[in-house]
DNA sequence: CTGAAAGCGCTAACAT
DNA sequence: ATGTTAGCGCTTTCAG
């Protein structure tokens, strides 16, 4: 079969309307499927630019209309842990919207970044859509002109500022009610880095929601320390030292969580029986161990195709980042059999 | 301080050039450093630019030079563990060439592939680098007419397109090169999914290399499995039932060697003095656990760097992929005190 | 319903 | 060294 012709640079509108004997004007109309060109018309030119092998030149038409059909995202990664996530959400969206993804990684270098969006506006991006490697505060971007920004991941310190990021304190709220359901009474918190934000909203949320249990929680039992495995394996070690009861763990992250199972494992003990271990993130390098562990998965697609959807709604006015929900994952390291045996 | 103005999309190079006191030409030549201006006009013209918040337009632009300055690059990643990597080496060699990249991810189907493909080339992108998930032949893109395309870490079935990929021949033979270097002399080889090119590949460039060390190799020390910790688990397990001396370990990549560590451990032998393990892939997440896994990284920031050299470079003769060569990280699983204590 | 013509903002010969 | 002019390929009034 023949099949469909390569596309052709070198062919232009013209070129089709010329061949389909009708107007510039009229082939431009047909191609954009508007009403004013008769049903018949319309066809043979799309037949004829078919044949052709016909592929519009966006620069030209973007010039004409005055917008690219494109947004820009810059980042600032150098994990390579959240953001793929957050930008493949939000190239997805962009996709519905017909526009395109323009990229750049800033590699955290502030004077970089200014240089990228300098590249993208001169691009003519429709909207921007800063999105930072790590859940804190930022300096908002300057130089950007009437251009729409969104700030993902990362908030804006100008409050008046699009932003959106995960629900934090939902998480860890989240991450401690599945213990507590699953029957769990004496249960810690390991978090991580102190002071960073991700780590104090979850370890609030989950303090919330023990109290709200009716749970004690002393200060004892909600520890700060780093996010790495390590540190996981160290405070669960410390809470065996001081003789603590303990039969549920909301950890800070998956790495934390990852050093109190396998910490856990090596005493001999039995997870989720004696222990049950939860983390955050639902990084699949980590939780898909040996012994899947159960996590609070932050919906980093939605995120970022919110951002999407927020850049390209109406500047509404914004006094606080939205917030996207987490999900739950059950997996063995809570529930024997994971989400399949869940109730 | 006044600061740079904001740039304004509403201020063109006519705007420019009048307020200067030159033609528009003079001041497009102006600001393009061409010879043909006088330096005193190409200061001025910069300088008005500068204070009128000027942004070129780089649609207007790309119009008339018939040249986009952007790449397009389409991946089909599904795990995000090798693509971003290489995606942002690709941007960060696309940008000193003052260039941006646009993205797209066809999430593995080959329908919205040859769309977003279609896309791209309407954006009229100066070349297309494909990115793919796995290290696997795929068929050669369709319909990208006379666009310039490099195929990166998978490569195209027809010898003719310009394919870029690791080394993992190298890779193996790295990987049992340094178990040999550090005094090991009975290694197995605990490869990936059998069949799949870097677990065949690997697992031939280790065996390579040992032949080539004199050291015999059984064919029941080189296995095939899963790319799987549980598979890492197993296989080791295996050879510790049947009796067999072990005191090095080529795993096919990181996820196998964390579970071959992890059995060690618990079976309660030192790493490394009674077993040295090295993985594949270098991916941080397992390889930084609490015992740091020594890794073949197969620096794919590089491999991005290279596709976006190869794209601008002359459509040479290619008969077969080029191969990136990897780099070895020494860490705790083979040497006390990993790189620094090496020789 | 269709077409002629005037741009969109910039570059590149070609004069001057 | 500077200015004039004619496009780049498309959209969009505005007449017919």
């Amino acid at each position: 079969m023949a099949g469909i012709p390569e596309p052709r640079r070198d062919i232009t509108l013209f070129d089709v309307a010329q061949r389909a004997g009708v107007s510039l004007a009229t082939a431009s109309k047909a191609l954009n499927d508007r009403f004013d060109v008769s049903a018949s018309t319309r066809d043979r030119v799309l037949k004829v630019a078919q044949d052709m092998g016909f592929s519009a030149n966006a620069l030209a038409r973007g010039l004409a209309i005055g917008r690219s059909h494109t947004v820009g995202i810059v980042t600032n990664d150098l994990s390579g842990r959240f953001v793929p996530k957050i930008m493949h959400g939000a190239e997805l969206a962009v996709g519905m919207e017909d526009s395109t993804v323009l990229m750049s990684n800033s590699h955290g270098d502030p004077a970089h970044e200014e240089r990228l969006v300098r590249r993208l506006l001169e691009r003519r991006v429709d909207g921007l859509i800063m999105v930072d490697d790590s859940m804190e505060a930022r300096s908002p971007v300057r130089g950007a002109g009437s251009t729409p920004i969104v700030y993902a991941y990362g908030w804006s310190t100008d409050r008046r500022d699009r932003s959106i990021i995960p629900d934090a304190d939902l998480a860890g709220r989240i991450a401690a009610q599945h213990l507590i359901d699953i029957g769990r009474r004496h249960i810690v918190v390991i978090s991580g880095e102190p002071g960073s934000y991700p780590a104090v909203r979850r370890a609030a949320g989950a303090r919330d929601a023990l109290r709200d249990a009716g749970l004690a929680v002393r200060p004892s039992s909600v520890l700060f320390g780093s996010w790495s495995e390590q540190w996981g394996w160290d405070a669960i070690e410390g809470f065996f030292a001081d003789g603590l009861q303990v039969d549920g763990v909301v950890a800070g992250d998956d790495l934390i969580a990852r050093g109190v199972v396998e910490r856990i494992q090596l005493r001999g003990l039995r997870i989720p029986d004696d222990i049950a271990v939860v983390g955050q993130d639902d990084w699949w390098p980590v939780v898909n161990g040996r012994l899947p562990i159960t996590s609070v998965n932050p919906c980093l697609d939605e995120l970022g195709a919110a951002a999407v959807r927020l850049l390209y709604s109406n500047p509404a006015e914004s006094d606080a980042p939205e917030l996207v929900p987490p999900r739950l994952m059950v997996r063995e390291s809570t529930v024997r059999g994971g989400a399949a045996a869940m109730p």
